[in-house]
DNA sequence: CGCTACGTTGATAGGGCTCAAGTAGCGTGG
DNA sequence: CCACGCTACTTGAGCCCTATCAACGTAGCG
């Protein structure tokens, strides 16, 4: 996932700590290509977002580390959460023990929605690496929203959001191809490092592949051979060392394949 | 393909109109079982919901026919809506054409919030039968909320109730195998009836199996088998006429069922 | 250095899709 | 009133995609 400067192998999280420099998130590395304009258009966004809810309320940050939960289901509904860096998942677990990664959140996401319906949350967010979210009363918002409708603003459109991208993950869940889902989910992951002013040629898998076919309704197996067609294709790169490293020489081009995916016209690239 | 005037014949329908005094929504039928505690509270919970947004703002009714438009992918976002009698199927449409029908939704249900992250609708919101609902401008929602913070409460637990669904949804669809999806739906179903106040012992699909079938992530002839197979297995039994009125003698046995599907344990009940 | 978790790849089986044929309900027009 | 066409639904046969099972390779780590 990150921006790492590759020469540093050792901790290559670019969430190495909450408060650094990297609130900005400036696109590191070696090849410095400039940021899209749209990219760079929702980075600023969501800097504008993060930077308003911090002066409209006081929040507490909480810095968790690896499978560090925000809030678990059964908990009584009292904060939301904006994720300010890190990655987390958010699970939900069924009464007969079925597991299901039902989204994925970064740097300026919310966490937390479903608990206000109830007063209780129903699923877990767990991190899936060193991150920082920011705690906020959920009755101190009310207040401080009633006084900057702009406050209340982001939360509408926070909640907004995460509708229409869950309604997107269905669809592709539903209309998809296995491989073609995880072109998708590669896709969406490197649009969402970048309109974070990552840089997304250049990701690191933190999750397992077993997460990633828990996400996409698919076994970790499916997932292995689809990333290993990829490759094959031309489409990622995997790194040397391990296979979490993935290399993406143009984000597009996994668009293309998903369209191809979908029309039976056989075409020399796939295999 | 409109709104026919209900099959003035043979017309079971609950929905039948708009305004009707079934906006209390007796349970009707023969067998007037007494509705279930939880049931009859949550149906008193919507029509509280219901009377609160009346009395908050300035409601424009809108009956809407088969197939008719609440809104559209790509209109300005100006008005949530409320439904007060009817269902109604949200629709999502990619670029490439698939079609997905990501919700459903019943009376006290909201429809709309896709479009308030961006000010632009990215999916339709189609009539499944003759329905109204209320349009409430978004702006005087805001307004009203701001004097009236249970106005405000009612908003975002639907939105946060709707997040919740969804990703009920995803995992029903991720993680149970084709026969136990359509049992889950009808459960699904029959419950959504059951909270407002409807009998679910004798139910009318107002979907068709390919309807049901896209929204559940399999092929129209996959459910056809499914609704089959619980026929002959006595969980569900189909109108003498037609095979869209079905009876669901005993709701819970429907999740039996799906237990059962998750559990390789043969059992001399499934065929 | 063995242990464990993770990842890849192959062989096989099976669930669901595809294709196809046949039936039923219903509106239309003769 | 029936023939007709249309749409929706059911059911069967065959195949393909993906799950399952299994073996093996690899990285990280105590």
């Amino acid at each position: 996932m990150l921006a790492n400067a590759p020469a540093l192998a050792a901790n290559p999280s670019p969430f190495v700590m909450p408060g650094a420099a990297n609130a900005i998130a400036p696109r590191l590395g070696a090849t410095p290509e400039p940021m899209r304009e749209d990219d760079a258009l929702h980075s600023r966004l969501i800097a504008a977002r993060l930077a308003l809810v911090a002066e409209s309320v006081e929040v507490q940050r909480r810095v968790l580390r690896l499978d560090g939960r925000v809030y678990q289901a059964g908990m009584r509904f009292t904060h939301l959460f904006v994720i300010n860096t890190g990655v987390f998942k958010v699970v939900t677990l069924s009464p007969d023990g079925r597991e299901q990664i039902v989204g994925l959140k970064f740097r300026g996401d919310w966490l937390g929605f479903d608990g206000i319906a109830d007063g209780q949350h129903d699923c877990d967010a767990i991190a899936m690496d060193t991150g920082e979210v920011w705690a906020i009363p959920y009755a101190a918002l009310l207040q401080a929203g009633a006084a900057r409708p702009a406050l209340l603003g982001a939360l509408h459109e926070a909640m907004s959001r995460e509708i229409s991208r869950d309604r997107n993950s269905l669809m592709s869940i539903c209309t998809l191809p296995a491989d073609a889902r995880v072109a998708d989910f590669l896709r969406n992951w490197a649009h969402a490092l970048a309109r974070r002013g990552l840089r997304t040629d250049q990701i690191t898998m933190r999750m397992t592949r077993a997460e990633i076919g828990n996400y996409l309704g698919v076994t970790l197996e499916t997932v292995s051979r689809g990333l290993s067609r990829l490759a094959r294709c031309g489409l990622i790169e995997f790194a040397d060392k391990g296979r979490r490293e993935i290399r993406i020489p143009h984000v597009e081009a996994l668009s293309a394949f998903v369209q191809e995916c979908l029309s039976p016209v056989a075409s020399p690239v796939l295999q």
